[in-house]
DNA sequence: CAGTTAATGAAACACTTGTTTCGATAAGAT
DNA sequence: ATCTTATCGAAACAAGTGTTTCATTAACTG
């Protein structure tokens, strides 16, 4: 009854509304780059942001919904692949992308803090899995260009290699603790590169 | 002042406190089980292990401190690497233990708890890096042996291998939020094993 | 088999987090 | 410019979380 057909701030989204919106998700970095997602609490993002915590509470519901909606933010910030004319300098610059991405203050906090939600939160979860495909069909291409050109078998599947990419430098972030490095970065490069040369990621019986 | 020097549990550690713990680690799975890393809390491992919530709080401190004494256990129990005489077989027992292991009920949650708390938590993070350091260190000996029987190159860096058989597994648990299946694993024993044969492992001027 | 005291747990407490209410403000419509 | 009402926010409230106190229990010691 009380429940509004759709959330707050969807039908006015013009000044007032978007401001405190843009107030709460750079108050909600900040937090998280000083205390972390465990630490991020509802009331102090409505203090930093100088915004009411009802407003908070009502708009975002819960951290999770905050990070979240700063996931989505930066889904929109995101740019298309690169176009070096290469395999190699492709996906050296989509490795080197994901790892500045990660080694940077802000928005490597914030992919951890969404990474976090996600095991617990569905619609933190559905996020991340939206914005991980779109990103990864994105650089698929560069892939599809490369067979095209005939620097790798026909049949490569563009976003396996592309998840190849990504893999260890988020593994070695969120599971073994490592550091991220440019060397690891580049060996990434480097092994996948070698596999799918060897025809390692042609999909077969792709089209029944 | 009142702080014991040592936390408690460590002087007397027999019959109750062993008794405690084990409770106390146990309500802790359920909880993960039925709730998720989100909602677990000390009050609610309190009553369903059948202790005092003072207990929880001064033995573990917080939820993340309960999932990290979880993990220190699952460390003590983990088992040696597969000998099958061959890498391939080798590689594929380790993709399809890690792959039982994320898609086992019980320890699924529990390793997603124990990385979303590692992401905030200082000794959640310690205890994940020793645990996985350890188990990559374990199973990168099946990659000497391969070594010394000649299937791989010589310099090929056997913790190296281990990590890459891993990371696409937990980079579709955790980050993209894909489905971990047994497809997955096979194919990364494939990729890995095309890149290694091919020398992408061989570290280069590592005594240098 | 006592004696010592580490460890536990019930209860009272302080603090934080989340919800509800309702008047104030300003976005968008006419 | 004026009206309507979505959105906001201060305050009071309810619920949950974490701490302290202290009596009880039971490991370990000799």
């Amino acid at each position: 009854m009380d429940q509004p057909s759709r959330s707050a701030g969807t039908v006015r989204p013009g000044g007032r509304t978007a401001r405190v919106r843009a107030a709460v998700l750079e108050a909600t970095q900040d937090e998280l780059v000083e205390r972390g997602f465990h630490e991020l609490t509802m009331d102090q993002v409505a203090a930093r942001a100088g915004v009411g915590k009802t407003t908070v509470y009502r708009r975002w519901g819960s951290p999770s919904g905050l990070v979240t909606d700063l996931m989505n933010e930066l889904a929109d910030q995101s740019s298309p692949h690169a176009d070096t004319g290469g395999i190699e300098g492709d996906l050296r610059a989509n490795a080197v992308s994901v790892l500045n991405a990660l080694n940077d203050e802000r928005l490597g906090v914030t992919f951890q803090a969404v990474i976090a939600a996600g095991t617990g939160d569905e619609p933190a979860a559905r996020a991340l899995h939206a914005f991980y495909l779109r990103r990864i069909q994105e650089w698929a291409n560069v892939v599809d260009l490369a067979v095209a050109r005939g620097e790798l078998p026909a049949g490569t599947d563009g976003a396996e290699v592309i998840r190849a990419i990504s893999a260890p430098l988020y593994y070695r972030l969120v599971v073994t603790r490592e550091p991220v490095t440019r060397e690891v970065a580049e060996r990434s490069v480097a092994r996948t590169l070698a596999a799918a040369r060897a025809g390692a990621f042609v999909t077969t019986g792709s089209r029944g």
